[in-house]
DNA sequence: TATATAATTCAATGATGATTGAATTACTTT
DNA sequence: AAAGTAATTCAATCATCATTGAATTATATA
């Protein structure tokens, strides 16, 4: 019989938003936001980073669903990106129920050399 | 005056674990040993992944720390790997402290069109 | 000793995606 | 209308790294 598996349903969601943090200019984005930084041009100062680059790991945070961008309302070239609170509460429960150590189940007995019936004096090895 | 940026002494290295999570099969994995599944032969199983590819996510994760590894004591051809409960606990730990939402700040304002005297009125933009 | 098994290592390939410089857009100011 | 500014888009390049198939290692069994 082979395992059943069945993965979190948020799993598929929790690796992309993974991905999208693991980059480390885009963690690092993400750092200054949270400390309240939000437009490219400050940002640009902070990382000494390429404007346009900037761009492209702000669109790449956007289309995750992590930020949320608008324009100034007194001089619209100016764009404020801020964190997307909702966005963040989701990817915190996410994390905590699929990472929570009290998730860890014993050894599975499927395989190796004693099938179902593993001697318990190798239990230790978990 | 630049932005002072002090991103979290941990920040280097919570990228790195996410990189290494964010593999969306090495999560696959990851996730199958939360729940007891533990050598490369029964990964394989519940993956329909190649043993060698399976060894080198379980190697990446090794590397980074976040799982264990130990032969058989009976039959030392098999593998048991397992989460390092110590480093979930750090990646918990690491992962709660940055991305906790009461670390958001108001809006810095150091740049835009007003510099430092932003009408009160924008910043519902938070 | 020879063969089988679990797993890993190695070398090559391919895809993804960060980065860069040069336009381009959107908007404001003169 | 022309020039300037903040930001984005575009096209090309480069690096990283997952994946694959073919050895190789380590161990056990016949």
């Amino acid at each position: 019989m082979p395992n059943t598996i069945s993965p979190p349903t948020n799993l598929q969601r929790l690796a992309e938003w993974l991905k999208v943090l693991a980059e480390p200019n885009r963690l690092l984005i993400f750092n200054l936001m949270m400390e309240g930084v939000q437009c490219n041009c400050e940002l640009g100062d902070g990382l000494q980073m390429a404007p346009n680059l900037i761009s492209h790991h702000l669109r790449v945070l956007r289309e995750a669903g992590l930020i949320d961008v608008e324009r100034d309302a007194l001089d619209a070239r100016w764009m404020y990106y801020s964190i997307n609170l909702q966005a963040l509460e989701e990817l915190n429960q996410a994390w905590s129920s699929f990472f929570d150590p009290q998730r860890i189940k014993p050894r599975r007995l499927t395989c190796g050399p004693h099938g179902e019936f593993i001697r318990l004096d190798l239990e230790e090895a978990r």
